[in-house]
RNA sequence: GCAGGGGUACCCGAGUGGUCAAAGGGGCUGGGUUUAGGUCCCAGUGCGUAGUGCUUCGCAGGUUCAAAUCCUGCCCCCUGCACCA
């Protein structure tokens, strides 16, 4: 068959999408199967990374299909967001074509791949039709509490000319455009997600995500257990509250540190001699980049401030200090400090010469050591304690025991503190949902009512390089309207949404997308939802910020009984990276652009090598999707994604293994051919192919259920050739088993390459499309162990034969013309069909073994005894390192030996075959003992492992 | 520093007590069939050897009759978080 991939491909392309095989509706009597992977934001194409994603989504919504599951597939687009407002600056038009020009582009790259989607469910979150939902939701959340609007100090980055969310900044940096973040304070919109800190946390216990997204998730929510504390100031009303996650260390606060930032810092040192000193340690925090806060951190510093606190416990007086490292944003901006038992507290008062004080033992029963050398920050008894009742408690207990003291004393509680924070929803932007509130010079800030939704963003908008700024803040026909409480002049909130919330819930709207009444109705999400997405497939990057904020997403609708789940994700899979080599050079640890291969280092000097790298525009070591679609074809670079490296393992992209796979598309064509040519000729072999297409299916359905494409590509696409290879090779050329054996191969084909799989599926003459088809699983003939063991045993002789073949060359002068087989004598056989039979009904060879093989026939005879015994000892203990053969006889080798299979027959029916694989003339085979001993292999024969010898 | 994941043959990558000198693929080597060039098929690819042996799965120890696999310590790589009290 000739291939021609891209008329193939659109041809099928095309069939599916006229018979709208994909397009999945609620269907009670079966079971349902949501595969979903992230959407994408629409930038110009797709690249490899898309196809990765995607490619894995589709093969499981394929193999699902197969399984009988009514499965969800959509696509949409993530389309809100800067890039587009950012291109129509510089193109001078308007970010909505923008976006729909970027839409459509997209899509036809995805389409070309084949992807199943049911595009009826397509959506694009920049489509009022869409967005109005998010105006709608927030709404609700407002009712319901969750939404608050107060000034707050933002990360502001210049460059963007935007607010950004905790999340969005890295290393003080931008997650975007990498500009340095600065402090402003606005008044913002947040969403008070914090609301719901703890089930975000506890529930991570009870959902399948891999344990580095859990790590991050719970690094993120950063609970910590502990206590908060008021310390009184000696000579003023006012109090310093700290929180500490270690109340057991109490007795051995010596001082108190303040962030610098602290409100009560000023107050306390206000027209003291100290004043400047912290005034200066102030002005040197807030000045310093990031960058250089870290480096000097590694040095703690810190002013007195003039005045002592007293500690609660003890009524003891300890100095005030301000320390750099303390953060103000974290906690109260106020620590106990406890230098014997925390570094950071132990540094600082080496430096300013501050008591260190044990009060927990390192080890038990030791005694307090005279000399601190470092903190003990462990757990352990309580010493030095200047209130009686806590020296000895330690833990747990010790921690409890403060916290009733500080409680009882009203200058303390046990406390809970988050670092999450809430979620920072407004954006100076554009290209967003409008937030729906209006300000009113009476009435305050006042919802849009419902009827009024959805707040359109305007399309008169013009867009231009010199702009800054948001463009809606001077669109008077959008910001001018009228309040709906009192009905004076008022103006509309220009701020827009955080794009992060258009994805919150958007796997809620695919399960009925276009709804027009209400986001979605409850009954498809609870039908489609059940037990969360089933499978969600996407990059890691969004470990922390997405997936928290979807699954936030989802217990507010949850609990505005708009949906039963509370977990979005079921399954959760994060892709592994895409590499391909770089120029990179050793000593600087840095890769270079590939402009630089063969080069030498553009810093250091030194020869380039290469290493492989993730794929990135800035390295270029991108390839290009639609490139290698041309030249081989979706199917082909579908399957070498997926056979390159299970999902979630890093894979490298490499031309030849491309090229590999495409070669590996004309196989499995010669294959089916092959196969369409044979006549009616039965044979022995034609069961051997039918039991193995049995176990490999079995194996194949266990793979593809765990994701493991891989594996299930492997077995689909690799090794059912090869035994159909065999199948050939060993002489099968039955028509009617090769039909057989494509029926149900072909499907097995279909996830990954999905329009071969047609095309083949039509040549076997099948009218109907392989898309609908489900696909039955088969069950093991009883007689598949023998027929497989069987034909093993031969594979088995061919490769020992070999081996031994290019021994015996060198030992023998004459060309080699035959090989000599001896079968295992008889007695040997007893004694291994007893030991099985034995093994079989839990006989300790070990204990009882010696004696009972000297109650055999066998043993009888006194010149062989010694053989008998050996033979039996190998057979059911082993050596010392080899376990007895009755442990590593695989199942259908016992069976075999069980059912006292003829060796000398099955040899002789396939000695044609060994002949020729062992390229000799003529095959001998006999009992061994039978006839002359050739080689002396008799004694090494075993049952199903001849003495093999060559003359 | 903390957390998560890793280190397997020339390369990529399976493999979590014995059936493991270790799947599969790539590459390389040899043989066959063709040579209409998408070749295709077969074999080999740690060392040794007329077969059961030796060495190897980051390094060093340990448990076991038996370790790539379990335990301890160490080194290195990736990812995330980070004076978080």
């Amino acid at each position: 068959m000739a291939y021609d991939p891209q008329e193939l491909e659109s041809r099928w392309q095309k069939a599916w999408s006229d018979e709208g095989v994909f397009q999945a509706e609620i269907d009670e009597s079966k079971p349902k199967f949501y595969c979903l992977e992230m959407f994408p934001y629409p930038s110009g194409h797709m690249h490899m990374g898309h196809v990765r994603n995607y490619s894995i989504g589709d093969a499981m919504a394929r193999f699902h299909r197969l399984m009988g599951k009514n499965v969800l597939y959509p696509m949409g687009y993530d389309s809100f967001g800067m890039p587009a407002e950012n291109a129509a600056k510089k193109a001078g038009g308007h970010p909505n074509e923008v976006t729909h020009s970027n839409i459509s582009s997209i899509r036809s790259d995805q389409e070309r791949m084949g992807y199943s989607y049911d595009w009826r469910r397509f959506l694009a979150t920049s489509d009022v039709e869409y967005y109005r939902w998010n105006q709608e939701m927030f709404l609700t959340l407002n009712e319901k509490g969750l939404v608050e609007r107060r000034m707050a100090p933002v990360n502001w980055c210049v460059d963007c000319d935007t607010v950004l969310a905790n999340e969005q900044v890295k290393n003080n940096r931008c997650w975007r455009c990498g500009l340095e973040v600065v402090q402003r304070d606005m008044a913002q919109w947040f969403v008070r997600m914090t609301e719901y800190s703890d089930e975000l946390l506890d529930e991570l216990d009870n959902i399948t995500f891999p344990e580095n997204v859990k790590a991050m998730q719970r690094n993120w929510i950063g609970r910590s257990h502990g206590a908060h504390i008021d310390f009184a100031i000696d000579g003023s009303d006012s109090l310093i509250g700290v929180f500490t996650t270690r109340p057991d260390t109490i007795f051995g606060a010596t001082f108190v540190t303040l962030s610098p930032e602290h409100p009560l810092c000023e107050e306390l040192c206000l027209g003291t001699e100290w004043e400047q000193g912290w005034r200066d340690l102030r002005e040197e925090c807030a000045r310093m980049s990031e960058f250089e806060r870290i480096n000097m951190l590694k040095e703690k510093k810190g002013v007195f401030l003039g005045r002592n606190a007293i500690n609660p416990i003890n009524d003891e007086k300890i100095p005030i200090y301000a320390g750099n490292f303390v953060v103000s944003s974290y906690g109260t901006g106020a620590v106990m400090a406890v230098p014997g038992h925390d570094q950071r507290d132990f540094d600082f008062a080496k430096r300013y010469n501050l008591e260190i004080r044990q009060v927990l033992l390192e080890k038990e029963d030791s005694a307090p050591s005279q000399e601190l050398t470092h903190a003990f920050e462990g757990y352990g008894q309580m010493v030095n304690s200047s209130v009686q009742g806590f020296d000895g408690l330690s833990g747990d207990n010790a921690k409890d025991a403060v916290i009733s003291a500080l409680e009882e004393k009203k200058s303390g509680h046990g406390t809970v503190e988050y670092r999450l924070k809430d979620w920072l929803l407004s954006r100076q932007r554009f290209w967003g949902t409008p937030i729906p509130m209006i300000h009113c010079d009476s009435c305050g800030v006042v919802p849009v009512p419902r009827e009024d939704l959805p707040v359109e963003l305007p399309l008169d908008v013009v867009f231009t390089e010199e702009q800054s700024g948001n463009p809606l803040e001077s669109h008077d026909s959008f910001v001018l309207t009228k309040c709906p409480s009192c009905g004076k002049d008022a103006k509309r909130e220009t701020d827009t949404m955080d794009t992060f919330y258009d994805s919150s819930w958007y796997f809620m709207r695919f399960c009925d997308a276009n709804n027009e009444t209400s986001p979605f109705d409850r009954e498809a999400v609870d039908y489609w939802m059940g037990d969360g997405v089933d499978l969600y497939i996407g990059g890691i990057e969004h470990a922390v910020m997405h997936l928290l904020y979807a699954r936030f997403f989802t217990k507010f609708t949850r609990d505005s009984g708009m949906n039963e789940v509370g977990e979005p994700f079921g399954r959760l899979v994060c892709q592994g990276m895409l590499n391909a080599p770089a120029p990179y050079c050793v000593d600087c640890n840095t890769e270079y652009h590939v402009d630089n291969f063969d080069l030498d280092c553009p810093s250091c000097g030194k020869k380039l090598s290469t290493r492989s790298a993730k794929m990135s525009k800035s390295l270029g070591n991108t390839v290009s999707p639609e490139e290698m679609v041309s030249r081989f074809g979706a199917d082909t670079v579908r399957l070498f994604i997926l056979f390159g490296a299970n999902p979630e393992a890093g894979m490298d992209w490499s031309d030849s293994a491309l090229e590999a796979n495409h070669r590996q598309m004309f196989s499995l064509i010669d294959a089916v051919d092959a196969a369409l040519e044979l006549s009616d000729s039965p044979s022995d072999i034609d069961d051997w192919l039918m039991a193995r297409m049995r176990a490999n299916q079995k194996k194949w359905v266990e793979a593809m259920s765990e994701v493991s494409l891989r594996e299930g590509v492997m077995i689909s696409h690799f090794e059912m050739l090869s035994d159909w290879n065999w199948y050939l090779r060993r002489g099968g050329r039955d028509r009617v088993t090769a039909m057989r054996f494509l029926q149900e191969w072909i499907p097995m084909i279909a996830p990954a390459t999905p329009h071969i799989a047609e095309e083949f599926w039509k040549k076997i003459g099948h009218e109907e499309i392989i898309a609908k088809f489900v696909m039955p699983i088969l069950d093991a003939n009883p007689s598949d162990v023998r027929v497989l063991a069987l034909e093993n045993y031969i594979k088995e002789i061919l490769s020992s034969g070999r081996n031994l073949r290019t021994l015996a060359e060198r030992h023998s002068e004459a060309e080699i013309t035959k090989v000599v087989i001896q079968i295992s004598p008889e007695w040997k056989r007893d004694l291994a069909s007893e030991a099985i039979s034995l093994h079989q009904r839990g006989f300790d060879f070990k204990e009882k073994g010696q004696s009972h093989v000297k109650s055999l026939e066998a043993f009888k005879d006194e010149s062989t005894r010694g053989e008998v015994f050996q033979a039996w000892n190998s057979i059911t203990i082993g050596g010392k390192k080899t376990r007895g053969r009755i442990h590593t006889w695989l199942e259908g080798e016992r069976e075999l030996i069980s059912a006292r299979v003829n060796e000398v027959e099955v040899i002789k029916d396939n000695s044609d075959f060994i002949a020729t694989s062992l390229g000799v003339d003529t095959v001998e085979v006999f009992i061994a003992g039978e006839a002359e001993d050739v080689g002396g292999k008799a004694r090494i024969s075993f049952p199903l492992e001849p003495g093999i010898a060559f003359v």
